[in-house]
RNA sequence: CGGGGCAUGGCGCAGUCUGGUAGCGCAUCUGCUUUGGGAGCAGAGGGUCGGCGGUUCGAAUCCGUCUGCCCCGACCA
């Protein structure tokens, strides 16, 4: 393809509202444009490296044996009703009315449908397992999308959906889809991990996220060396360390902490450390309309863990300012556990310290030198923070490290969740009905792109792995406009390197050699071939890949014998 | 949803406080020169200053209202 045919307006000057590199380069290479919040057009260059993507989870998916199909994104609300789903997923579930008044949403997902197509076809066991996916457009209306088709609200995705007969065979097709996955991430030269993960709104038990290791990703993860340990760090769970906490050495005290009403202000205020204070946390419960959570300064609550314990109302909602006045009589941020109205809960860590410092539930006021028993009775003790680095690994390899990364695919094992509620069942062997065993898995297509971004570029712009890059060839000729012969010589190379079967983009625009080269780097294409007169005379061209540094001459009748060997 | 901010040619911005004929850079078009890392000169086109309402002789600028967009935020207790 030559580039004059091709509109291509890169931008020299970085958008303003882009915040990660894989954003601004794809708006800058003119891979995307805006349309509205959440929303993006994928432009032509953008297009061809979506294809790719997609192309080789299709292989994949095929590979192992999924059936391809494709779904409609609107889909009626009655068998969201039957799921459950209609009432449970919240305002992220996009929803409509037809003509006749009749309710729809936009598919973020597609377990119900597909329950549907399972429980029409699918009638005996002897047409099991059964695995059935699209690529397909998703709608979720994020809180806030960001991050460019990060966080979009409409996305595609690939997802698949295994049917069983029971819970072996559907251990064998996650299995099989497993691998499946890491095919597909190996060939697009991503670095990833897998990791077990939170099931959320999709429901079931075992599930695994496949994560790309990035600086900006908005997941972290947790994971052990010697044990093999691997997970998010939001279902780590962290185990008591077996210490009991020291005893008493300071009397309590009233202390006046005026306006002092965060953990960091009261340390300083205090000139202690965050770790020596304790958090209270108003959350909403299901029994009574508040429920305290007791965290050491430094840590994070986790919310998954906190909202599957006894009262706490799910999903998890944080009280706000007047809510925890009618709770507590005291206005936040000087909250703590001595006589205070509401159940708790206190974290593992939290309940190791000892001498500690908490709100006195007086506004402006905080208790030191606080310790479980003599002052308060400890409450019930359970693990509610998110892991950091540093904890112990659940396996007991030792200290976890944590990276954060971004998730790119993940694979659940659903069971009967939707079977059961849908009534999606089959004929056994001894012709009794049995709910299939079922599975899901998912690849954020669209993500993937922005993810191999963050993973590949440098100051110039985008570096392309061979397997998804748009072109994989771009031909730079110096001032073609000057030299029949290197005019001649740009029509020779797209030709023979096109009949070879490479993808190959020629920059014949009316352009300086400068401004070429600035818009070769900044698509990223992954071989460069320049063509100047002063090389011809040689009979040479030069070749630069990406991400060298160096030229190499190479004979133009040998250059696609040369890119043959380099791909 | 709460908090903060922004809205002025295609893009990035100034001008708004202190009302008085709408500007800069990039991009686009034409011509000449230039030609190995985002060229130079000359000229040209393109904006109801987000919408509506108000104040005023006069509004991008002041007031009200609506809309859109961006950032931060379950961490605060």
């Amino acid at each position: 393809m030559y580039l004059s045919r091709l509109p291509l307006t890169t931008l020299k000057e970085t958008p303003a509202d882009a915040e990660t590199v894989s954003h601004r380069l794809m708006l800058r290479a003119g891979l995307i444009r805006r349309l509205a919040s959440g929303l993006y057009n994928w432009m032509p260059l953008g297009m061809r490296v979506l294809h790719k993507v997609q192309t080789i989870v299709r292989e994949e998916m095929d590979r192992a044996g999924a059936l391809e199909l494709v779904m409609p994104s609107v889909q009626p609300a009655e068998l969201w009703r039957e799921s459950g789903r209609w009432e449970d997923y919240g305002p992220e579930l996009l929803r409509m009315k037809d003509r006749h008044e009749r309710d729809f949403c936009l598919g973020p997902t597609h377990e119900e449908v597909i329950t549907d197509i399972a429980r029409h076809e699918l009638m005996s066991h002897r047409q099991l397992p059964v695995n059935y996916y699209q690529v397909q457009t998703k709608f979720r209306d994020e809180i806030r999308p960001r991050f460019g088709v990060m966080r979009a609200r409409e996305f595609i995705m690939k997802d698949a959906y295994s049917f069983h007969l029971d819970e072996q065979s559907l251990l064998e097709g996650y299995e099989l889809m497993r691998d499946a996955y890491r095919r597909v991430f190996d060939r697009l030269g991503l670095e990833y991990r897998i990791v077990q993960a939170d099931s959320g709104a999709i429901g079931g038990s075992r599930s695994e996220e496949f994560l790309v290791l990035a600086a900006t990703g908005e997941d972290a993860i947790a994971w052990c060396d010697a044990d093999g340990f691997a997970a998010n760090v939001e279902v780590v769970s962290i185990a008591a360390s077996g210490n009991a906490a020291p005893d008493p050495s300071h009397e309590r005290e009233l202390v006046a902490t005026p306006g002092v009403g965060t953990i960091a202000e009261l340390a300083r205020f205090l000139g202690t450390g965050a770790d020596r204070c304790l958090k209270t946390l108003l959350v909403k419960g299901n029994e009574t309309p508040a429920v305290a959570l007791l965290l050491r300064g430094d840590h994070e609550l986790n919310a998954i863990k906190a909202q599957n314990l006894h009262g706490v109302a799910a999903p998890l909602t944080m009280l706000r300012g007047a809510e925890v006045e009618a709770a507590t009589g005291c206005e936040p941020g000087f909250l703590g556990p001595v006589e205070l109205p509401v159940p708790m809960h206190v974290d593992h860590a939290a309940a190791e310290l000892s001498d500690f410092v908490c709100g006195a539930n007086r506004p402006d006021y905080h208790y030191t030198g606080v310790n479980w028993e003599r002052d308060v009775d400890l409450p019930g003790v359970a693990d509610l923070r998110t892991a950091v680095a540093g904890d112990p690994s659940p396996l007991g390899g030792g200290p976890l490290s944590v990276a954060r990364g971004i998730e790119v695919g993940h694979i659940f094992q659903l069971g009967t969740k939707y079977s059961d509620a849908m009534d999606a069942t089959v004929l056994d062997a001894d012709g009794n009905k049995r709910s299939m065993h079922m599975g899901c898995y998912g690849i954020g297509v669209t993500r993937v792109v922005a993810a191999a971004i963050e993973q590949n570029h440098d100051e110039h712009g985008i570096i392309w792995p061979a397997a998804i890059a748009p072109f994989q060839v771009i031909v730079v000729p110096i001032n073609p406009d000057r030299s029949e012969v290197v005019r001649e010589t740009m029509a020779e190379l797209h030709d023979r390197l096109s009949e070879a079967g490479l993808e190959v983009l020629v920059d014949d625009r009316a352009q300086r050699p400068g401004f070429k080269f600035a818009d070769a780097d900044l698509i990223g294409i992954p071989h460069r071939i320049v063509i100047a007169e002063r090389g011809l005379k040689a009979g040479q061209v030069e070749y630069k890949g990406r991400s060298e540094s160096d030229v190499t001459l190479v004979p133009v009748e040998s250059i696609v014998d040369f890119l043959r060997s380099r791909a």
